[in-house]
Order: structure tokens, then sequence, then C-alpha cells
DNA sequence: TTGAAAGCGCTAACAT
DNA sequence: ATGTTAGCGCTTTCAA
């Protein structure tokens, strides 16, 4: 556009980049003109020139189905949108498979494509190779969770500082010993998650502090029909039969709580059942689920400010360093990024200990 | 890279695109370079040259966390991916809020700065004014589902031709008339959706063939809460109170069957309930949901198969015309996207009529 | 078979 | 205050 309905095209750079050394007749032109070609600077070329690419990547390093199924994934893009968005910025996904090296290629790809300004990762796994293979491809990186060992790598997680993280697990714990649950039994998922372990570990550490043990761990996975055939062997044999049981995660305990049903146990008069996240279904079911919250809408938001935060001083170099705080520009680098600490939600899903 | 680890430039971008005129020796060296350095060609330039950004764009127009409640557009998001990802295409999500002018505002900055090859839709509204939008704009598009008025965009439904869309609610209705039911109930969404309006007539429809009308039709909206007022609203009256009720969705089936069991009606003793969509959260309650299926996720595929064919037509004023065969090359257009008619599964959540 | 050179639409020096 | 110009990393004629 430009010259053609106009000036000339450094002037409208300048114009678009509120540049200084523009009069304002020109500049009011230059925006007519924009206006009326309904013209906008394309991506493609501010990125070829100044390496901002205006997206986030995510990659996803599992099957379809399987991501279909687990909301958990889908609530925290929401609140990573929720940030990216007002800044303009999009998000770009990717699903590969569960063959690792699909996603060793997939940030690769990300990476020398210079396709994204960053990614953000989940799923924090024991073992994880990808903080060190992003640094080593130079691409900025935010983890959602706590990485397996100490790692420079930005991370974002519920609770912030890791004192807190176990509040939610403790007050679950308290009401279950309130409501004279003595014999309480934990739903794990598998240990390869860096989560799975933590939650595991709190979990105990609470039955601890109230001088009790755990009555099983069963460790498992993360689908429904796992989920069931852990609670069948925990209510297998009578003598040992918890009066109470938390799951790794919502989905496990809404199943967990259906196949307590099917096996003639009444929740919560024979069985109290508490899941973890807070997601919608455990609303939507009957009883409602009793559950240790976490925002992870809020957890999204916070990921993509930090994610900005990176950017921002990776820009530093050349970019403007300043406060000039005429908004709308992207990346801001305001409060640090607060996630509140999980909460016990209490529905209906718990109650007295039977007998 | 190139010069410098081998021969000239152009040398390069022949061999990275299967050009002829290159010696296999050179050609070797070439492929051993960019080996060497993990060198692969910048998204950016190749998509400021040639028009191409490898991505496809879908923009929500609804709030984070409505989003994060509704599966539906996780599982259709799966399916997209599904075939994007091996034709190393990216899906570029932008979720605007529920303001009607956000989301123009999100196709055209996705139009004008040439950010993606085309968007995919869905959630065909009456009255939808995004096809005219699109077309103004020259984004290639692609609806999943059926629009509100004939029109030239390519779209992709369950069942394909509209001759067999019905055959889900035709199965639920029999079902249930075998049952023994005579008084069915059917609670429909906002009926601004096309598919809204098109699944409450087809029930009607259905209906009517076996000579009933339905005892009632109420009008709500997409959330859990709306559902357990419809429900609540269904059950006050004893003398005309429905044996069977359909759902919209499986979130609202869910939704209602709790509200129905917290009344005291047990299900499918006293109500049966039927769902649409037949996504994971149905399997997961007790007792689980007898659902109208439909492949959701192929749903997603069979759009991303059709948005490459769109762009493969598209390109072809310059592109490579024939049948190369070598594959590896992103869009295919072999067969058409068929995706199965919807389905009765017939779970837990029905069974004969009371009394 | 190979290389040189002209852009794609922008931004940032450098003139004017 | 404005215009000119050299690339960013590629693809693609066109010459050699």
């Amino acid at each position: 556009m430009a010259a053609l309905a106009g000036v000339s095209v450094s002037a409208v750079s300048k114009v678009v980049n509120d540049r200084p050394g523009i009069s304002p007749p020109t500049r009011q032109r230059v925006l007519d003109a924009a206006e009326k070609l309904r013209w906008s600077p394309s991506a493609t070329a501010v990125a070829l020139r100044g390496a901002r690419t205006r997206a986030i990547g995510m990659v996803a390093g599992r099957s379809a189905d399987v991501l279909a199924a687990d909301p958990h994934f889908s609530v925290l893009i929401s609140g990573i949108e929720a940030e990216l968005a007002p800044a303009d910025y999009g998000l770009l996904l990717h699903i590969v498979g569960e063959e690792p090296d699909a996603e060793e290629r997939a940030y690769r790809r990300l990476a020398e494509e210079r396709r994204v300004d960053g990614v953000i990762l989940t799923e924090s796994r024991i073992g994880d190779t990808r903080f060190e293979l992003l640094r080593q491809l130079g691409l900025p990186a935010v983890l959602v969770g706590t990485p397996w060992q100490p790692d420079p790598i930005v991370s974002v997680r519920a609770g912030g500082d890791d004192l807190d993280q176990g509040a939610g697990l403790r007050a679950a714990v308290d009401h279950l010993v309130e409501l004279g649950h003595r014999r309480i039994a934990y739903v794990s998922g598998p240990e390869d998650r860096v989560h799975t372990v933590a939650r595991r570990r709190l979990f105990e550490a609470a039955l601890d502090a109230r001088g009790l043990r755990p009555t099983r761990i069963v460790i498992s996975e993360f689908t429904a029909d796992a989920a069931v055939r852990a609670l069948r062997r925990l209510l297998a044999e009578p003598e040992r039969r918890p009066t109470a049981v938390l799951f790794a995660n919502d989905t496990m305990a809404v199943a967990g709580m259906s196949a307590a049903r099917r096996l003639g146990f009444e929740v919560p008069r024979d069985l109290s059942v508490i899941g973890y996240d807070d997601l919608p279904v455990g609303s939507l079911v009957y009883p409602r689920l009793t559950t240790v919250s976490q925002d992870l809408v809020q957890l999204g938001r916070a990921a993509a400010t930090a994610m900005f935060r990176l950017l921002g001083e990776a820009a530093g170099t050349a970019g403007e360093p300043g406060a000039d705080g005429s908004g709308a520009d992207g990346p801001g680098a305001d409060g640090p990024p607060a996630v509140r600490p999980p909460t016990l939600v209490v529905r209906e899903s718990t109650g007295p200990a039977a007998g």
C-alpha cells in the first residue's frame, strides 16, 4: 500500500510502529489510507525482518483421542489464550503422537523454521529432556509445573513457591479425618510425571501429620478404566477396605465414583471420594465431587505472562527498553504471575465415615 | 547456510524442493550439510515468498472458561490436528470473547496479516455472516456443520449428504418407543445455532413418524445449570411428566441425569435419558449414558482434509499441477471426506418405560 | 548442471 | 519531516 495511498514506505512503517519523525497530517493520511484499504502489516514480513512471529507454540505428546478425553489440557489452553489474545499473539498447536522422537522433531521444527517466539510446556516429566533440548535450540520456554530436578527453566505452578503446594491435599485429609475417616486410600497415576509423584507424596505427608498411614496406594494409569480397576481392587477385601479414596485427578475420581456405585457402594454413605483439579465435570455428576481445586485457567494465564516477560527480556537487546506505557503493544511486564494455592472444595462426595 | 556448507543458494532451494536439475553428488552434499547444521528452511521466509504459511486458523467466539467446560470443541481440534500434523501444518488458535466484532476482527487480522492459509469454522449459526466476510477477505474456509442457508462454502458434517443426518435421532426415538415410552421430551439448546434447530426438528420428525408428539420442548441454554432447570420443569407436573428425555448434547444430558437423581428419580427406572455427541464423559458416569454418537474426531479430520483440497485447488494456478507422488508434501487430494452418520449407542441410561 | 540476481513486504539506517 | 535503500531467507527465472 503506502506509496499508492499517500506518501512513502518508511513513513508508513514509522506510523504503524509509533516511531517519531512524522508530522500529524502525514500520519493521518497514512492512517486513513490503511483504514480504507483495510491494510495491516503482513505478519510474515515482519517476522522475517525482525524475528518476532507473535505466536507461541505448544506441543502435546499424546494421541489426539487421549487428549480429547482429557479436559485438563484444554482448560489450560483456554487460560493461555485468554492472555495471548489481547496481546494479539496466536497459539500454534502441534499434537504429535506418543512416539518419543516425534515430540523432539516437533520442537526442532518449531525452532528451525522460526515459527514461534517461544513454547509453553506442560506435563513435567521425571527425567524430562525437553528443557535441555529447548536450550540448545535457543527457544524461550516456560514450564507449567515443577521441573523434575533443579533447572533454570522458567516455570509456573499453583501456590507459587513450593510451600503452599500441599495446602489442598492437607485440607482434604483434614476434612476426611474430621469426618471420622481413618482408612484412607490414594489412587495415583503413572509416576513418570512430576506432579503425580508430588501429589502422592503430599498426600502421604498430610496423612502422616495426622498420625495415619495410607491404606493403599494403587499406581495405575490416567484413564477411566484404570480408575475403575483400581477401585475394584481397593474394595475387594472387606477387612482392609478404605472408607475414603483420593484420586490423582477429577476424571479418575468421577470414574471411581461410578465404579463404586456399580459395585453397590453408595457415595458418600459407604465411601467418600475426593478428586483433584476441579474440572467442570465434577459439578455435573451426582453426587457432586468434592475436590482439590486449582485454578487451571489462571495457571495458563500465568504461563503466558511469564512467556511475555521472558520475551521482553530476550528482545531487550534492540527493542524498546523503557516503559512507554502506551499499552496495546503486547508483552507487558508487570506483577509476577501468582496463582492461588490449591484449596479444598467440599461438595457432596464426602461424608461421615461408615460404621 | 547453503553457500557456506557446499554450493550455492539456488542449489539448496532445488534440493529441498525436489526440483530437477541437480546432480546426485551436489544433492548429497547439500543434504549432508543441512543435516550437520540441523538446518531447515525458515517458515517465515517461505511464507513471505510463496504465500504458503502452512498454518490453518481457527477462531472461537466464546470466553475461555465457557470453552473449557465444553469438550466438544477440543475433541474437534484433536481431529483436525490429527490430519494437520503429518502434513506439517500447524493450527493457529484464536479465542476471542463473546463480543460480536471481536470475532470479525480476529478473522480480519488473520487474513490481512497473512498468518494462515485458511480457516476452519465451527458452530454454524443462523444468519451467520462469517462466510461472506471470509469471501471478502479471500480467505479459504471450511465449515464444520451445515450453512444456515444455501451457500457455496465448503462444509463437512456427519452423514455427509443430508439424508443420513437424522439416522441417530430416529434410532434413538425407535429405541425408546420399543421400550414402551410414549411421553418423550426434548431439551434443546439456544436455537440460534443451526445444529440445534436441526436436531430438534429431526427429533420431532422421528417422533412424528411413530405417530407421537413431543411432550415438551424446552429451549434453554447450553449449560449444565440450564439443563438442570429444564429438567426440573419437565418433572414438575406429575400428570404430564415424560418417561424419557433427549438432550441436545452429552453435557446437558449428564447434568440432567444428576438433576433427576437429585429430585428422587432413578435413571433409567423412573426416567430414561439420551444424549448427543458421544463424548468421553458419557461413559464415565453411572449409569453410563445412552447417546447419539457422532465421530467428532473424524469430523475434524474431514474438515482438515477438505481444507487441504481447497488449498490444493487455490494454489493450482502456479504450483505443481500433476501427481508427483513423492508424498511428504502436505495437502493431498484423495478421497472425499466421508464421516459416518450419527448412530445410537445404547448404554445404561435407557430402560423400559415406568408404569 | 549450476550460479547470479530479482524480488516477496517489511524495518532501520542513511540521505535529503 | 520525509524519501531512498539495503537487506531479512527464501524461490524462481534467466544466463552461463
